[in-house]
DNA sequence: TTGTATGCGTTATCAT
DNA sequence: ATGATAACGCATACAA
């Protein structure tokens, strides 16, 4: 890789004067600044991060830590933190805690010494569920973090996250508009939070409009071929006219079961469940689907978190914003 | 963050002295490299990376390109890249390129400014297409670089795959060996070169086996729902007992057209789709599926870029690995 | 056994 | 308008 120091000895002039040009500083003439710029062009100067970033203390990485990547919800905010990194010109450092505290605590050490300027975190399920946390508070400046989907109000700093409750009941809401009369609730993550808000945001719809709570079915993903089996009695039993899935696997097995026993016209059940515009290609008829919006979680997570490096006062109060999840209806 | 000068100055000992300690060199007193050592315990000391790299021209750290992040195959790709990278002690700096020759040159040209000390690079759609290379060839040492199943024959480089024809050729010839007589063949993926490879095993078999091709249909996935209608008419008429199908979104949409027209046990057909253990877990009753075996392919590769990386020696040959696909039938 | 000096590539300050 | 110099954090050749 071509230097400064390089380019000074070919153009015959100092290193300051190349690297002053290059930076476009007032104080350098144009007809030197054109000189240089041409060879670094030709040379295909690249100017060296590490030197720049030991000079300015500042590295223009971000550092990311994600509990899983296979999870294609992270995947897709992922993608959206990548973009929005990549507008500002700053690279992103990405890790993966396999939803445990121990390797979220190594991977913060591990970034540190990487010396980010900031972090992007969703924390671990284990972090979450245990509330231990001082391997984030001691360690991350809050300024230099946010905090998107995994929450937790034991640190103060800028969080991004979702409504799950909101979703819920707005989907549960229009439902009830179009002349739904009997909704039912299918989940298989009722112990996790949000799972429990996604419920709540069921059953706080149906009690504005006065309207008795259909069945709730509690999914145990362990074993499929009993669920389906379970799934099929519920649905012949249950006079239920739209069924709302308070996940991704719940949604496309339930409607995989109306698919198998041909129940799907007879019936004339409306499925809704939660998935992304990638997944919801998988299913045939299209399945109605909420779309979180992911990418939107990690576009706005970077953006607040770029915003924070970036300004001089560290005056801006801490946000907490939630980003509104995008409902397709095809019935 | 704590330095060495910090720790020198705490300890009243030189920088030396303690960068010596850290790197438990031989000519450091037990005593002190205890000091030491205690003392950036203590102080939660971590090397700085950038200070250390600019003097080792090291950065620990490997670039990857991957064209789509959303793509579920790449996703897993990464998480296995990530797994080997992590336990050898590097970081991955993560780029998404989209599919787009432009991106991935200019992706390039960041991760070496970020000094990275090796590529991990699928090659985009478009670059595979025009195979228009030189920013890759360019600016690439190939002693640095590991391609990963996009891979191109103008690299002389070290390349990790996965042989399509094969994955294709084995599952075919376990068909007729399982006694399958009328096994037919489903792609939406027919112009790229992995569908091309696919068929041609898929073929293969059939002939070794001196068996009657059956119908290979082509499937455009832009208008579901005429392709839906297309499918339906295709499995009435088709006398197939097996279909292949060369990707997943083939696999499943067939799958569900089984279903949906509760052809499923009348027609009595075993449909093979390509999929991962996370995608298959969507389908019921559970498809037979080729799971490429992503997460292998990703840690292979890194195996393969750290051992070039960290052998002095630049007199290993270039090798070309090939990751075998694993077969989960369930009927 | 410990310390001093140097340089990696960059930028900012202060000469010239 | 240009150049010399110092400093960021680290590792190492060499001196003591």
């Amino acid at each position: 890789m071509s230097s400064l120091k390089e380019l000074a000895k070919l153009l015959g002039v100092s290193i300051s004067t190349v690297s002053k040009a290059l930076n476009n500083a007032d104080d350098i003439s144009e007809n030197t600044k054109i000189r240089v710029r041409e060879l670094a062009e030709a040379m295909n100067y690249q100017p060296n991060k590490m030197g720049a970033g030991l000079r300015n203390k500042k590295s223009k990485t971000i550092g990311v830590i994600i509990p899983d990547i296979l999870n294609s919800f992270f995947a897709e905010v992922l993608f959206g933190i990548e973009k929005q990194c990549s507008k500002k010109g700053y690279d992103t450092l990405v890790c993966i805690s396999n939803e445990m505290t121990k390797k979220e605590a190594e991977k913060v050490r591990l970034l540190k010494s990487g010396s980010v300027d900031g972090f992007l975190i969703s924390l671990a399920a284990q972090t979450l569920k245990n509330g231990d946390i001082n391997h984030i508070k001691n360690n991350i400046d809050p300024q230099k973090l946010v905090l998107f989907d995994r929450l937790s109000d034991q640190i103060n700093c800028d969080r991004v996250g979702v409504d799950d409750q909101k979703i819920t009941y707005q989907v549960t809401k229009q439902l009830i508009e179009k002349g739904y009369k009997k909704i039912a609730f299918l989940s298989s993550i009722n112990n996790l939070n949000l799972g429990k808000d996604r419920k709540k945001g069921y059953l706080k719809a149906l009690s504005e409009y006065s309207i008795a709570k259909e069945n709730i079915m509690e999914l145990s993903l362990e074993s499929r071929a009993a669920m389906h089996k379970k799934l099929v009695d519920w649905i012949q039993k249950n006079p239920a006219d739209a069924v709302i899935a308070a996940d991704n696997s719940s949604g496309i097995m339930f409607q995989n079961c109306l698919l198998t026993q041909n129940l799907r016209k007879a019936k004339k059940v409306t499925v809704i469940g939660f998935s992304n515009d990638k997944n919801a290609l998988l299913t045939f008829p299209k399945m109605n689907y909420i779309d979180q919006n992911a990418s939107m979680i990690g576009e706005k997570a970077a953006e607040l978190l770029i915003k924070r490096l970036e300004s001089n006062s560290k005056e801006l109060p801490f946000v907490d914003v939630k980003i509104d999840a995008k409902v397709n209806f095809f019935e």
